[in-house]
DNA sequence: CACACGGTTCTACTTGATGTAGAAGTCTCG
DNA sequence: CGAGACTTCTACATCAAGTAGAACCGTGTG
């Protein structure tokens, strides 16, 4: 499975924030404004380079090779590797139906509504 | 979140396959017998025990320290545990129903049927 | 055409999680 | 009380992830 580290996730945080693509300088600035200053350092861009270099080879992003500075983007919407990440953890469970049982019942109300309508009758 | 490294998770495995508690050697048995015999190695009963302590550090094991060879159980069911980190992982989603949507679109049409005897009618 | 400069790749070190287990400490029964 | 079983401490190897300097590359300008 793709487990993320805390940069990676806060880089594929931004990659999916936009449907454009980025720049590793403008995706170390953008890192720079997250809620999360700390130490208000910022970040070296071979950092950023490096984490996106890992975040391609697991498939998460990808990049333009051909230009110069390299534009990168996500490969998937994080709505798609959310559902993505869900599925794995369910198969890996022998008894599915047991493990959707108890998933039911921990979502909202409002999500199980949403699942009826998709669910859709029959 | 709770990540599970392979020992780990073949002892999760083998403490969820039971309803009884277990002892350490009778763990370091077990997991010799398991379908990847790999080098027919059989661990030593430390490593067992450091790998209960971490599992028990991290909530996933309980242990009945009063008694000797103390036995260990695990904390929640298998399917629990499942259904714990399919709604972790939703919950990362700022958009939960479009993750919804491509989940349902992912599982068999048997576990969609599922899904929809359990969330009844209305 | 050479080179300066921005950009990318290589290499490397640090830290934390996990696998693995010996050494040392602690019960318990006889 | 002592031996043996059991547990805890300590330790090392490996791997992922954060972090970044050094070296390498490509392109436009003089």
């Amino acid at each position: 499975m793709a487990t993320l580290g805390d940069l990676e996730r806060t880089v594929m945080d931004l990659l999916w924030a936009t449907t454009e693509s980025t720049t590793a300088n403008e995706l170390r600035d953008a890192i720079a404004e997250v809620p999360a200053p700390e130490t208000g350092r910022e970040l070296a861009v071979t950092t950023v380079l490096t984490v996106l270099s890992r975040l391609e080879k697991k498939g998460l992003v990808e990049r333009e090779r051909n230009i110069r500075p390299h534009r990168y983007r996500s490969v998937t919407s994080r709505e798609d590797h959310t559902a993505e990440l869900m599925h794995e953890v369910l198969v890996t469970a022998p008894d599915r139906d047991a493990v959707l049982a108890r998933f039911i019942g921990s979502v909202s109300e409002a999500e199980a509504q949403t699942l009826r309508t998709l669910l859709g009758g029959s």
